[in-house]
DNA sequence: ATGGTTGCAAACACTTTGCACATGA
DNA sequence: TCATGTGCAAAGTGTTTGCAACCAT
């Protein structure tokens, strides 16, 4: 039930943004809202093809291209010469990324907002918004 | 002289890396050291062109990654889909990039790394390094 | 029915690699 | 001299585009 539930939800996402609800966008939509960690185009296609829902990377970049222009998703880059996409309607977060496992974890905060005030005050610079990402080693590969 | 002196202290910085100071490699750390951004590959090449050292983008490539392995530079993205680089002997700081001119300013701050305490205490993650942007419009290009 | 979507192939931008030749120490 | 660096050409990623066929509404 949770799976029609979740996929009526994506559907009506999808038309509300005037959108034509496809498979392979309703999957998308699904990914993006079952993953923890941003994902790449790669691991979108390769969810895709588990789901026998077989997609070109065209479609795949046209899609997150349009969701990102939409305001469904935005996307990010963590230093590793791609572009991941997470859900735009997430809470405000940060990133910790293991440089060891790629493991991704988020963490919230609430000094960022007041340094942007900051910035806007004393440098005139308007803030629209602003990336912030930690790499290190999470718990178990410290060990 | 300052340029001689300049000149010298690259020639220093690179044999003391146990690097020869080919031209190249000179004026990519002159580069480095007057410009206020940080530079990606196409502007490193252009420098050289105009100070007439031609030079293969593979070559350019190379050397600001032996740079980077020989902790002279670090590497840095803006959502650009392309990689700029920075010398890695700066005092810590963030960028302030305007998504319409596109001028980068550094602005510096003390409140990051008591947040990397506090993440190394309550999530037990080891930060090693981190990267902040601001994306915005500049004082000008809000006019 | 028809306009938004997709698949395919080709093109693009950025970056890397292999190998023969060149050069700084 | 000779190990280190470079130029050239080719290949490797990640991403985009043109166009004909397709399908959700």
């Amino acid at each position: 039930m949770i799976r029609i539930k979740s996929l009526h939800n994506c559907k009506d996402e999808l038309r509300g943004k005037k959108l034509r609800a496809t498979p392979a966008r309703i999957a998308i939509l699904q990914l993006l809202e079952l993953t923890k960690e941003p994902v790449d185009a790669t691991t979108i296609i390769e969810y895709l093809r588990k789901k026998d829902i077989e997609t070109d990377q065209a479609t795949v970049f046209r899609i997150i291209n349009m969701f990102t222009q939409k305001g469904i998703t935005i996307p990010i880059q963590f230093q590793e010469g791609k572009t991941r996409y997470e859900l735009a309607n997430m809470k405000h977060h940060h990133h910790l990324i293991c440089e060891k496992c790629g493991k991704i974890k988020s963490v919230f905060d609430n000094v960022i907002p007041k340094m942007e005030k900051e910035i806007q005050k004393k440098q005139k610079f308007l803030v629209k918004r602003h990336s912030l990402e930690f790499f290190g080693l999470c718990a178990d590969c410290q060990k």
